[in-house]
DNA sequence: ACAAATCAATCAATCGATTGATTAGTTTTG
DNA sequence: CAAAACTAATCAATCGATTGATTGATTTGT
């Protein structure tokens, strides 16, 4: 229950708390009286603040979606091998996902419920473009012979499959790899770099055209 | 709403009702009163049957995992390759899955939340064994030098990633692959046989040895 | 064989607790 | 002092759960 300083980073420390427990307890899980209180503020305040709940959540999803946005990259110009495109795009999304995994807990909880709302459709289109990137170029490897003839789709769910793994299956995954997944030491030195080898030398592997 | 003809067939109606609607809409999101008016049943019924809200949720779990260890199947001892092993695992493993797809969006969701109870230590215990029966598979052609040196826990990850974002990122998945993954038929005749394709297809690639 | 007793199944009504939200009043700040 | 920031108290609504009553079928007693 760290204090704020500021009025600004009292919001944001609202934020934290609230990014926090919904990826912990979900959306209906969490009450704003169990977010207030860890966050140390007066429940009135969640409203004064961010208007409701509802408000509250898409307040604490768009923080991060605005950064997300921000990092957007456009490979496409780059004039550069597919396989250092790929490598590219692989070593850039791990990075953002392994560094906000509460976020994208949230998001990948979100997606997982079958109600669409304005919230679901936001975060889908936005996801949505990076698998249209990386489908970009794994489409443009294998037009120009970089890459053997593959599922494209499948292909991609492979990749982004990995990381939802590793980050929304803690459980299993920590138990199988004998690390402890919530220390964050241990996922930037270890799992970070790891997840990257293994994408890229599965996608080598995948993508390559062997003998014939 | 249909209506049952005998008691077991009355509890296993509102068990396939609670188990969509959980699927749907999580746990804390899914209120006995909406359960008990979708299956067409009154409120108490759910107590009566099932002694609390928690023991229906528990319910609908331990009704699959009573299928799911009946499925266990020991590929130890087959005296067959390697490779017909994983071939083996994985086209069970996919039929499984593919199956209960409501089911399996349950206890991932279960899983992806970091509170941890006997119900998830009791999935982690169920999935644990999936995940070291192909980990055995993987480390044993590995050994007898059928399959090249991999990341073997990554590469498991990838596995059962793949599936994981299917049935659990179904609008993106959806959007992505254009078909309707609500349709069963679409599901099981369509996206099925392409994932195990493609899990077949990534395999090979990624545990042949290749030119050294 | 037949009434009495017992049972499981079901219902409407309602319980106390908790939810998200709001109010009216107080403190802080510029 | 006035606006912004904050609080305690309280709101109606909904939650999961329980109650007592009723039904229809089954079992028991004679």
């Amino acid at each position: 229950m760290n204090l704020p300083h500021d009025k600004r980073d009292k919001k944001d420390h609202i934020l934290d708390v609230a990014e926090k427990l919904f990826s912990e307890f979900g959306y209906d899980g969490s009450s704003t009286r169990h977010i207030a209180s860890e966050a140390g503020v007066n429940m009135a305040m969640l409203n004064y603040y961010f208007g409701s709940k509802d408000g509250l959540y898409k307040a604490t999803l768009e923080r991060r979606i605005k950064n997300f946005r921000e990092q957007l990259v456009n490979l496409n110009e780059a004039d550069i091998s597919s396989w250092e495109k790929l490598h590219r795009c692989i070593d850039m999304y791990v990075d953002r996902v392994m560094n906000n995994n509460c976020f994208h807990r949230i998001i990948q909880r979100e997606l997982s419920l079958n109600q669409r709302s304005e919230t679901t459709d936001f975060i889908t289109e936005i996801l949505l473009r990076n698998v249209n990137e990386v489908k970009r170029i794994v489409e443009e490897g294998i037009k120009n012979g970089t890459f053997r003839k593959v599922d494209i789709e499948m292909t991609i769910a492979s990749i982004f499959g990995t990381k939802y793994y590793l980050i929304n299956s803690t459980h299993i995954a920590a138990l199988m790899l004998n690390k402890d997944l919530q220390n964050p030491q241990v996922m930037e030195e270890e799992i970070k770099p790891r997840l990257k080898a293994h994408l890229n030398d599965f996608l080598k592997a995948h993508l390559t055209k062997h003998d014939i």
